[in-house]
DNA sequence: CATTTTCGTTCAGTATTGCCGAACATAGTT
DNA sequence: AACTATGTTCGGCAATACTGAACGAAAATG
């Protein structure tokens, strides 16, 4: 249970937080207790801390806990150290305005993508929280489109790890994600064809950065009926050509 | 130095991650040593787990620290939950377009404002990542429309925290934003003159909840010139009308 | 170019302290 | 009313987190 944390105490708080999720924001501490396995007198202690320091809050009615508005001062620093979003928003905008679909912004976080913004075009009035949110490589445009052009060692490492089949159309097959990313490397741009949700179709573009490594990578993703051949390759070249003033200045 | 938390061990690891900042969003081990008055040693087995854990992560060029993406994850879960910037999102952009000026969304987190979402219209090709961002209620047109309609105990609390002056606009003085804010209640909108920061003017409507408390706060902001009070009545006018279908919904 | 300072890192010893487990209070269910 | 959940409290002991000094490396100094 104890993996080698240099403080043990500050180890298990950290699953403490991890054990909160979009399926479960709320937990009790019971419920906690069970997930990891520890007392539930230490859960408490540990929540209590937290609690103290404002990064979990209580909920009266339930007495179950949830995590506090503390921590989205961490992702403001992060992101503003990170700075890419403010960056890539306006181009983004474009791209989904073109496109006249959502636009979805990543970075690789080896060997997940890890998503930092969705666009709609105007006419869709809906809109979606995406930031902090993860997906496999393997069967995501952005993750695919980053794969392509990553170091040989480091795209073993992925392959290496269990494939999962989300759809019938999930390249779980090491050989088959391949010759998919060659093509990739071919084209300079990945197709999504329905691998991770059924019936919905994406082409992604890499960025690079100026040292030549994959630094992010956008797409533009809806209905699979909405994206036949024509209009995903018009697509790729128009994604390519708004990010080409990005291309290798990062 | 310590402040009764149930385990120390943890709550000096959380003042850790808070010496992270917007203006110092790297730091080394003896840099947060000193801060903080802790030992070496300690804060570098700290920053080992944290960086085990992935929350932390080393510049192996500086050999300093920053915060890693692992932390995104929380602000996702913490969003979701909290399910406003979606509910309001579309919202703030038809504000946004109609006023022609930036649109803000923030929640209160007394005695600060918390800044959820900042809306451009399309015409300014500019964003900004804010969420997590911070400011006090008293100096803000957020903050105001907040406080006005707060009950008197918590808006005691805030008028007996020291108030600082950003501008010769602020309004430091408990009388005089009593004052002001009773001209809100009668107004049902809040005016910031500059009182945040100088040059820039502001507009903002409270949002209540299904309890008929303040649950949020929007408005609208530029440059002092392009804000005469005529435009601020019709922008007022605007907002409130925009709103009104989410008004004692939440 | 030698010297000094400062950095991150390692380690062993000790006293702190965090965890265990049983008991308690409360609320909801049978 | 008995039962089973829950969150919470508390004493005691063993684990362990911190101290403080020493290390090597890398800047900054002379």
């Amino acid at each position: 249970m104890d993996e080698g944390f240099a403080v043990k105490s500050l180890g298990r708080a950290l699953k403490v937080l991890e054990c909160f999720s979009i399926e479960q924001p709320e937990l009790g501490v019971s419920e906690i207790a069970k997930m990891l396995g520890m007392q539930k007198s230490t859960v408490f202690n540990i929540l209590a801390t937290y609690q103290k320091a404002g990064y979990i809050v209580q909920n009266p009615k339930t007495t179950k806990y949830y995590l506090g508005l503390k921590a989205l001062h961490l992702s403001y620093i992060i992101n503003n150290h990170l700075g890419l979003r403010d960056t890539f928003l306006p181009y983004l905008s474009r791209i989904a305005e073109q496109a006249n679909e959502v636009c979805y912004f990543g970075i690789p976080d080896t060997p997940e993508v890890l998503y930092l913004e969705a666009v709609y075009p105007v006419t869709q009035i809906q809109t979606r929280n995406i930031l902090g949110e993860r997906a496999p490589m393997y069967c995501t445009g952005l993750g695919k489109a980053m794969l392509a052009f990553m170091p040989e060692a480091q795209l073993e490492q992925v392959l290496a790890k269990e494939m999962r089949s989300f759809t019938n159309f999930t390249l779980c097959d090491p050989k088959v994600l391949r010759a998919n990313l060659e093509e990739i490397r071919l084209n300079g741009y990945a197709i999504d064809n329905m691998e991770h949700e059924y019936g919905v179709r994406c082409v992604a573009v890499p960025v690079f950065g100026a040292d030549g490594s994959v630094a992010a990578a956008v797409s533009v993703s809806g209905p699979s009926l909405r994206f036949d051949s024509e209009t995903i390759s018009r697509d790729a070249q128009m994604i390519q050509e708004v990010l080409r003033p990005l291309q290798r200045c990062l």
